[in-house]
DNA sequence: GCCCACGATTGGAGCGCTCCAACGAGCGTA
DNA sequence: TACGCTCGTTGGAGCGCTCCAATCGTGGGC
């Protein structure tokens, strides 16, 4: 019933050539004469050939693909990484393949099984890296977004996130708050976030208040770390959460209370996602520049996979703050 | 530098045996003895062993890998959808792979070429198909989540929009609203919804009022469409979305327009998505249970693998009404 | 004590490619 | 005319597995 896909053999049947320069012609190489590839691509229209991946991943010593371990595909920062990493990969010939890290825990014991099964030419770790990722020596590994360098060899690719929440900060004490609580989450991100907020607060003269989730950075987290917050500092006028998603919760908190955003409450989020654009939340943020990220994730990549050594160095970016609708001057300056 | 991974022969060599029985041990044959199996495992340990999936996929007839196509990473009805498929694949030993359409559409002219190049055992469509998806003969293929079967001889699980769409209009109608408007976007689930929400006024003696957003479905479009409708037609008590990021716009909307929800206007979405459920929106959604999509979807895969012939069989699942905070009475009943 | 059957183990062939060394044909040059 | 070159093209080897037929070893039945 189902006819085996044609191999590179049939196409060189119907081509009236060799099955190597069949190789030749997909694979780009300028030494073949017009007419020849012409008839080879014809063939590989007519009978609808695909190359098989794993036969020239085996026969070649490369598979030309970039494995991406991303944590969750709910949290959305890494849509953009993703574009940026494209961008700079493509134009190399190097394809990516996602993985996530919540969703295959289930079915493999170790989180990067199989990328190394399907021997990767490289690895972008989008997630806190975890003692359990051993990775072979020699395998060119950058791990983006986050700081913390668990993997031992990786370049590592990141924003600023203390400089990120200094800028919040500045923008809210412009503003004229004194008041400010912060909503903390769990993870490496979230602390380095935590201290730029308390420094800039204790700079300023002002008292740093921090308040916890329930351990994760969901919309949850940042309702409830909100709800304890306003309850037991209500005279807080501004809010700075961990990210955009617990900056969701918190403007769900302040709602319920009566606050109006940015009248009678400011909250700042941080990461520029996709929900910090939206006409509901109008959310001023930290943008964590994330495709910007991927793109030197990328070029660090290709010049390890090009065979320069790697150092394990780290690039942070800066961060920019975008200001949209949720922070105002504080209604009662002073 | 680099060392190369080892093989099974290296494998093999170490545990004292021969690579067949390395092979044997990995498949999980039960005719092995079992201080073989140990010894085999202690060197797959030892060496840190990962099989080369190129070599066996080329080796073997299949990849034991099932290659999802998905619109866009942003739009997260896929998620519950993967979990689902993911428990219904990982007890055949069948592993996922994503690739997102709009993403990859830069690298690939055609949309399925690399799963084909894969050669995936099968094919989950969680998009609207297009007529470049042309499918290998004898390939099971199943469309998820949209019902227009552009793609021959593939199963279609799919949950009934149209049903969906009169469960929501008799919830509000329950409530005693009249006066309803529909904000559509682009798309198949998307007409079938606004069909049900017209045949549903339609048979309440209710006028139907529809408007489309800018040609999608995002939240900009719900923020357009709701800002039209309730601009031309202010009387309007409640607002059906074509889904729940559409209905986030009509809520911001709402917001700007001074009129609070639920008291003034209700607002019901549809998928229930992660961000339907957020102490922000509360949204009144109609559950498409894309988890059960994800299993109906895995089952048929599993047995069209199996041998059994592919008959592009519909099934569709009841949508359920998920009543939140979203929605009430009109104020002025009558 | 011998033979057979069956469970455990093995080597070989081959999957569809890439890479490489080698080939033939035409050209310019001595 | 003979030679070396280059360009375009070719066949063969081998990548690391799976599958299969063949082999080995051992215990039970007679």
């Amino acid at each position: 019933m189902n006819s085996r896909p044609p191999t590179i053999y049939d196409v060189a049947r119907t081509a009236g050539v060799s099955k190597s320069l069949v190789s030749l012609v997909l694979r780009g190489s300028p030494s073949v004469s017009e007419a020849r590839r012409a008839a080879v691509l014809a063939a590989v229209e007519q009978l609808g050939y695909r190359p098989s991946q794993a036969a020239a991943a085996l026969a070649g010593a490369t598979t030309r693909t970039i494995g991406v371990v991303i944590d969750d595909y709910r949290n959305l920062w890494f849509v953009e990484l993703l574009r940026g990493l494209q961008e700079g990969l493509a134009s190399h010939g190097l394809r990516i393949a996602v993985a996530d890290h919540t969703l295959n825990a289930h079915v493999e014991a170790h989180p990067l099984d199989g990328f190394l099964s399907m021997r990767v030419d490289g690895l972008v770790i989008a997630t806190e890296p975890t003692g359990a990722m051993r990775v072979p020596e020699g395998l060119p590994v950058v791990v983006a977004g986050h700081r913390e360098g668990l993997v031992p060899g990786a370049d590592v690719v990141a924003n600023d996130d203390r400089l990120g929440a200094r800028l919040a900060m500045e923008h809210l004490t412009d503003l004229g708050h004194r008041r400010i609580g912060h909503l903390t989450g769990g993870g490496g991100a979230a602390r380095l976030r935590a201290e730029g907020f308390a420094e800039s607060m204790v700079a300023a003269g002002l008292e740093p208040r921090t308040v916890p989730g329930r351990g994760a950075t969901t919309e949850e987290d940042g309702y409830a770390a909100a709800v304890r917050l306003l309850d037991t500092a209500p005279e807080t006028t501004a809010v700075f959460a961990a990210n955009d998603t617990m900056a969701m919760g918190a403007l769900a908190a302040a709602g319920e209370r009566g606050l109006r955003v940015p009248q009678d409450l400011s909250v700042v989020g941080y990461d520029d996602s996709p929900i910090a654009s939206t006409h509901l939340l109008r959310l001023t943020t930290v943008d964590s520049r994330n495709a910007e990220i991927g793109e030197v994730a990328a070029e660090r990549l290709v010049a390890r996979i090009g065979g320069s050594r790697g150092t394990g160095a780290a690039v942070l970016l800066e961060p920019e703050l975008v200001v949209r609708g949720s922070t105002a001057a504080p209604r009662s300056t002073g």
